[in-house]
DNA sequence: CGGCATCCGGAATGATACTG
DNA sequence: CAGTATCATTCCGGATGCCG
């Protein structure tokens, strides 16, 4: 199988990460380009594959089945399948999930309100 | 130069990542492998390049300076440098970055009280 | 519908050597 | 001390096509 990895634990090793901190264990759990959006697409509802799809704009089945994976594999994520004959997958979100919540939500404020000060600093990216 | 982008917006551009919310903006902000432990480091003092070294385990010359790179570029840490004989650099964080201390409490002891939650999980991971 | 397999380019990261 | 330059590698993520 190819790649099945999609992130977590390159150059740090299991150890080091439980032994650091919460954090960094938290932030290999949510690493990844498209998990933090999933997660946020999913916060208070139940969404099946291209539901998900539709509403992650430019994410590949690919990148969302991959994705999802990960997310299912740490624990962040349900995985529902209904064996009917246009077949159903819905995804939810795990009670640890739901406690992260409040976090984005504080970090989603956090960027609102700093925006405009990176505007500055970003022009210079581009 | 080679690789001035560590990260920041391959994917989504900057229009959608203000659209959708400040998370993603935030996101696309603390992206990078290092950022979040360089951060985490500097919490609540002054460090100089060698004694950041120290502190973030298997980071490379490399790697420490582009990703401080970015994180200045982007407004999170503050550069200063004295002009003295052994030359002395010196990282801090910004005010945006110190209004984020309180959310990474949060995220650490979510990844402390998931820490067990999870292993199950990870054990089919490794 | 909800995937998985394969190929592939580009980005992220590492290793090593060198410098003001 | 605090980087920079260059090369090599690994990994992410997109495109396409096939399948139950």
């Amino acid at each position: 199988m190819a790649q099945r990895k999609l992130t977590s634990t390159n150059t740090m090793n299991r150890d080091f990460l439980n032994n650091t901190c919460g954090m960094m264990y938290a932030i290999d759990m949510l690493n990844g380009r498209w998990a933090l959006l999933i997660l946020y697409k999913l916060e208070n509802r139940t969404l099946r594959f291209s539901e998900l799809k539709k509403r992650v704009p430019k994410i590949t089945d690919r990148m969302l089945t991959l994705q999802l994976q990960e997310l299912e594999k740490n624990g962040l994520v349900i995985r529902s399948v209904y064996a009917e004959v246009p077949p159903r997958v819905e995804y939810h979100l795990s009670e640890s999930a739901l406690n992260l919540i409040p976090i984005w939500k504080q970090l989603e404020k956090w960027g609102d309100a700093h925006k405009g000060t990176m505007e500055n600093a970003m022009q210079s990216a581009v």
